[in-house]
DNA sequence: GCTCGGTGCGCC
DNA sequence: AAATGGCGCACCGAGC
């Protein structure tokens, strides 16, 4: 069964099912209602947007078993079809699919994350037209697209589980990470000093900045400014292009030491200070507002918080409350193990196997041969090298060492490097790429176009197109594997909100990683559920015959610091 | 006073 | 000399 529910403009909630349709609700009978259905009929909702409509539910207590959201299906149908630049909203979709001309209403997919479907203006769709309307009319016109897809079933599959992503997006904004303030407190007084008002810097800064330029020569000098910093650097005779950690780090001088600090110190009270502890954590929760298809290879991004990268000197703060459990999880080595499993590659499934799969990949890449390091006394050991090897082939990689490791690997593994380097070839062309399920990588720009595009007659035009063609083939390289592996991920979410065991409950995810907070005595059950669960979303994407393993490897901890 | 590109960091 | 993908955020400083 169906129901389609949204917002009207001016009247309130509307849902629509068999039984009927009721309009005018207020958000609270409307809640309810949805509650009603969801207990009874278990429907597939079709919602215009989970992002606008779901956390509302979510805070009235109702939980959605499934849904079809409109707009994240609109957006990758659109890429698909290679006109991801239109709206994706409502309104758009609408018109659309009744032959008009799409109105120019804003931000377009993968661009700006503003609302779309519910603007302060409402979704603007014409008079007489309802949101229901327009939805039930936008989701036949998608299915007729969905069918004309080289490969509907998957289409079908990764709108389903983008959809499902987005209520698990909600409701893991919601519940929040849990996240002992006290402790980040602590941390910061003992790190930075006493607590200053924001614009000011903490004692631990100051006394550092005063070091650095009495290091200097005695000049004041902006630790903040890395002009300034290279400026003071070559009155000393130290010439250096940039002030980057990675420079600095080879120098002998006084300075270096607290310049590195300060640079540490600085990134933690800008990043996750007072301010940050203020804004982002209420109630002990660490509540990041996650935007599904925020990117175009699939992963989520965030705005606000920084969730996509808690730094790991903070992660003691993630903690479990007491007589719960924190259980994380995260894909070992997803992304090889993706390309083997697109790739087909049967030497390569073999090799992941293997728990460690960078590892095993070491045994066959050098046992048998005397591979020799390119710089005397390099002392990486080969698991390090085949890492190396691996990661050139999914990024392109040629710098050092990589140009003749990937070489090994193609002779190696020649299926699943022809499977990167004819994604990087199109992405050279000029072409689209896809991930498994469907997502498609856009247009470059038509700079790019006309750069590459062009007859040139100078040299210096022929290596920028050069450079800017070899760019864009690393993007789509990249993109064949970082969205398959976004494919998958999608899918595990869909699989793993539904089975785990109330009031256990997802609490943070992020790229390759979740993690689920439960009460102790569930945390052994719930490892279980998620390591079935990313076997079951391999084989709904790459197929029954599969043989790549896919280990999630899921630790039961008191806080997320423990985890790694 | 504002925007905006560049820089630098840190996460996957 | 650096030349591997994706992201968000804070800060600086040039330019308006």
């Amino acid at each position: 069964m169906q129901v389609i529910t949204g917002r009207e403009e001016e009247s309130g909630y509307t849902i629509e099912g068999p039984s009927g349709t009721l309009r005018g609700l207020s958000r609270a009978d409307w809640a309810d209602e949805v509650r009603r259905l969801e207990a009874a009929e278990s429907p597939r909702w079709v919602l215009p947007s989970a992002e606008e409509i779901y956390p509302a539910l979510v805070k009235a207590g109702v939980r959605l078993g499934r849904c079809y959201d409109l707009s994240l299906a609109e957006g990758l149908l659109l890429a698909y079809e290679g006109r991801e630049g239109e709206s994706r909203s409502l309104r758009a979709a609408w018109a659309r699919a009744n032959g008009e001309e799409p109105p120019d209403d804003g931000p377009a997919f993968g661009e700006d994350a503003q609302p779309t479907l519910f603007s302060p203006r409402g979704p603007g769709l014409p008079p007489g037209i309802t949101v229901v309307a327009a939805a039930r009319r936008v989701l036949e016109e998608q299915e007729k697209r969905v069918a004309a897809t080289e490969n509907p079933a998957r289409m079908r599959l990764l709108l389903a589980a983008e959809s499902a992503s987005a209520l698990a997006a909600a409701e893991i904004s919601a519940a929040g990470l849990p996240w002992r303030a006290d402790r980040h407190l602590q941390l910061l007084e003992a790190r930075l000093g006493p607590r200053v008002p924001a614009g000011q810097r903490p004692k631990a800064l100051v006394d550092l900045a005063a070091k650095i330029s009495a290091a200097l020569g005695g000049r004041p000098v902006n630790p903040d400014s890395s002009a300034s910093v290279v400026r003071a650097l070559a009155r000393e005779g130290i010439e250096i292009p940039a002030a980057r950690k990675y420079l600095l780090q080879d120098i002998d001088h006084p300075a270096v030491a607290p310049l590195l600090e300060y640079k540490e110190l600085s990134r933690l009270h800008s990043a996750n200070g007072w301010a940050w502890l203020d804004e982002w954590v209420t109630d002990g929760r660490f509540r990041p507002h996650y935007v599904v298809g925020g990117v175009v290879s699939g992963r989520w991004a965030t705005r606000g918080g920084g969730a996509l990268q808690i730094p790991r000197a903070l992660r003691s703060c993630a903690s479990a409350d007491p007589g719960w459990k924190l259980i994380v999880a995260d894909g070992a080595q997803l992304e090889p193990r993706v390309l083997t499993a697109l790739s087909g590659d049967r030497r390569l499934a073999e090799v992941a196997a293997a728990t460690d799969l960078y590892a095993r990949l070491a045994e066959a890449l050098f046992s048998g041969t005397r591979y020799v390091p390119l710089r005397p006394g390099d002392t990486r050991d080969d698991r390090s090298r085949a890492k190396i090897a691996m990661l050139s082939a999914m990024y392109g990689g040629t710098s050092g060492e990589a140009g003749p490791l990937l070489a090994l690997l193609r002779q190696r593994f020649p299926d699943a490097v022809s499977y990167v380097e004819h994604a990087a070839a199109a992405g050279e062309r000029g072409e689209r790429v896809r991930s498994r399920l469907g997502r498609t990588s856009p247009a470059p720009s038509a700079a790019w176009r006309a750069l590459t595009g062009g007859l040139t007659e100078d040299e210096a035009t022929e290596t920028r197109a050069r450079r800017a063609s070899r760019s864009w083939g690393r993007f789509t390289r990249n993109f064949v594997v970082q969205a398959s592996a976004a494919d998958l991920t999608a899918v595990l979410l869909a699989t793993l909100r539904g089975r785990l065991p109330d009031p256990a409950h997802l609490v943070f995810f992020l790229h390759d990683e979740v993690i689920v907070h439960a009460p102790a005595e569930l945390a052994d059950e719930v490892a279980d559920i998620v390591e079935t669960a990313i076997q079951e979303a391999a084989r709904l994407v790459f197929g029954e015959a599969c043989p790549v393993r896919f280990p999630m490897d899921a630790k039961s901890v008191d806080n997320y610091a423990e985890a790694k």
